[in-house]
DNA sequence: GTCTATAGTGCGATAGAC
DNA sequence: GTCTATCGCACTATAGAC
């Protein structure tokens, strides 16, 4: 480990979101987080790539639940049942013990043009992953990107409905809800 | 003509697209594409917000024919109608004489995830815009979201299609062509 | 136009863990 | 001893302030 205490790179996450929600994002400096986290400029940038990063960390294995639960669903389904599968098993990530976790940290992103870009890109790399993972289970293009995407969509809607105020159903049934609207929107 | 050109944008954004082909966007300076379109540096981010802008340049009123098309639609239409409506009124922006050119530019912003963040932060500009014309015409949501989303989804997937090499068929035919096959995907 | 703060990189030195 | 996280410093590019 370290040369000091161990855990830095979760220090920093959460010296860096707590930074970000009292004073904001463009407000706080790199300098500030490595201070709160004990360490220096340098370590900052040897544990996340840019700024932007900090916020993003601990969600690595994300995608890996989208995937799981593509390749564990059983034979025969349509593209879209493979879709919800995924949208099942990510729901896991995010019981509704983290929901405000998830909307503080909801709210640093919205407010900020350059997290939302990031943002956006690690969900564009969620859809690229899962279309892989229907190509992998003998989906063709475009049907396996326009599935993917549609299960990206299902996924933003949903989560932010389930960060919504006063919001009490689980992420999967709001999912799963969402998942139904798309049907019949898109449907004919 | 005094120190003033005409056109100091566009030639920005010429100048700029050509390094990033020949050399790539990381590896050009600000400075560079300052000096190659005869302007300062300050100049460059007079006419740009920032570096990554230069390559946005003139798809300032791309969004409006998305919205137009909805806001001209006839009425009755159901959400995914007046998102095939949008997308039909937005092929024009792109007539096949461009398609070299989209090509180029397309080339550059998947090399480069500076560049991919910023065309999905548009690209989610554009489903916002999308949604909120979608509401002025009466849809609810989550339906409208969802119909937006779609709308940008089939736009992006076709769009690849059509600056794939060897495509011949116009962007809004392989609009229409991808508007079906998420219908068949979805349904059900 | 000029000046400056901040983000981010490269590299050698160093301190601890094993 | 090796291995690796951290440090310290010099440096560039972006971008905003003045």
């Amino acid at each position: 480990m370290g040369r000091w205490q161990p855990g830095t790179r979760d220090r920093l996450r959460a010296a860096a979101i707590d930074l970000f929600v009292r004073q904001g994002y463009e407000q706080t400096t790199t300098a500030e987080i490595a201070a709160a986290g004990g360490v220096t400029e340098r370590t900052f940038f040897r544990h996340f790539a840019d700024k932007r990063e900090v916020i993003f960390a601990g969600q690595e294995d994300f995608v890996g639940l989208f995937v799981d639960g593509i390749v564990r669903a059983p034979d025969g389904r349509t593209p879209m049942e493979l879709a919800a599968a995924a949208l099942e098993a990510s729901a896991a990530f995010f019981p509704d013990e983290h929901r405000d976790y998830a909307r503080r940290r909801m709210e640093v992103v919205t407010t900020n043009p350059a997290l939302q870009e990031r943002e956006l890109l690690k969900m564009a790399g969620l859809g690229a992953a899962v279309a892989q993972a229907l190509r992998a289970r003998g989906i063709t293009e475009p049907q396996a990107t326009l599935a993917a995407q549609s299960a990206v969509t299902v996924f933003g809607v949903a989560f932010r409905t389930w960060t919504t105020e006063g919001e009490t159903r689980s992420l999967a049934e709001i999912e799963r809800e969402v998942m139904g609207e798309l049907g019949a929107v898109t449907a004919g």
